[in-house]
DNA sequence: CGTGTGATTGTTGCC
DNA sequence: GGCAACAATCACACG
């Protein structure tokens, strides 16, 4: 999908915010890595974690996934996503506790799962002690791992459950 | 053709 | 306790 459409779609802005790549290579935040290289795209021959699950979005991301629909439909023009980004982090910083309680409490209920799947991942991970077995037959024992999926009933990994916007816990208390 | 990069903040995990 | 790296997104540019 990266490749995507070339098509001559060469905004202007698009050539200011993109500079050359060369140029902005890592300007801030990398910077504080140094030499640590840190890859952070994704490593075919270090594959450390078989099915390491994503880190929960955080409330801030939450907020942007809506924040975007709204950027880009204000300004569909815009493609650059540091553009959304500072937008997003301007309109954030901007928004108020009781605003933002409801992205802390999504995110706080994604951290639960992640919880959940790190449980499982550890189990995995035990395995692997001092020394580092490269379980290349993980593969293959997953399957087996595996009971049998029916077509019938949904091979949801968790449970079911979900809610739709009623929240037990966390109570927003809007008050100024 | 594919992948990296850019920007935002928050959050989590390891040491 | 602190640091470091990573989470999504989208289009484009480079190899």
């Amino acid at each position: 999908m990266k490749g995507g459409k070339g098509k001559g779609a060469l905004r202007k802005e698009t050539r200011s915010a993109l500079k050359p790549v060369e140029d902005r290579k890592m300007g801030k935040r990398k910077a504080t890595l140094k030499d640590a290289k840190k890859k952070v795209t994704k490593d075919k021959k270090a594959k450390k974690d078989p099915n390491k699950p994503k880190r929960p979005p955080s409330a801030f991301f939450v907020f942007l996934e809506e924040f975007r629909k709204t950027f880009k439909k204000e300004n569909p023009n815009v493609k650059a996503v540091s553009a959304v980004g500072k937008a997003g982090g301007e309109k954030w910083k901007s928004l108020s506790a009781a605003e933002k309680s409801p992205y802390e409490a999504k995110a706080a209920k994604r951290k639960a799962e992640y919880g959940k799947l790190m449980n499982a991942y550890n189990n995995k991970q035990v395995e692997s002690s001092d020394d580092e077995d490269e379980e290349e037959k993980e593969e293959e024992k997953e399957k087996r791992s595996k009971p049998e999926v029916h077509d019938e009933d949904a091979e949801d990994s968790g449970q079911g459950e979900e809610e739709d916007d009623e929240d037990e816990e966390d109570e927003d208390e809007e008050d100024d």
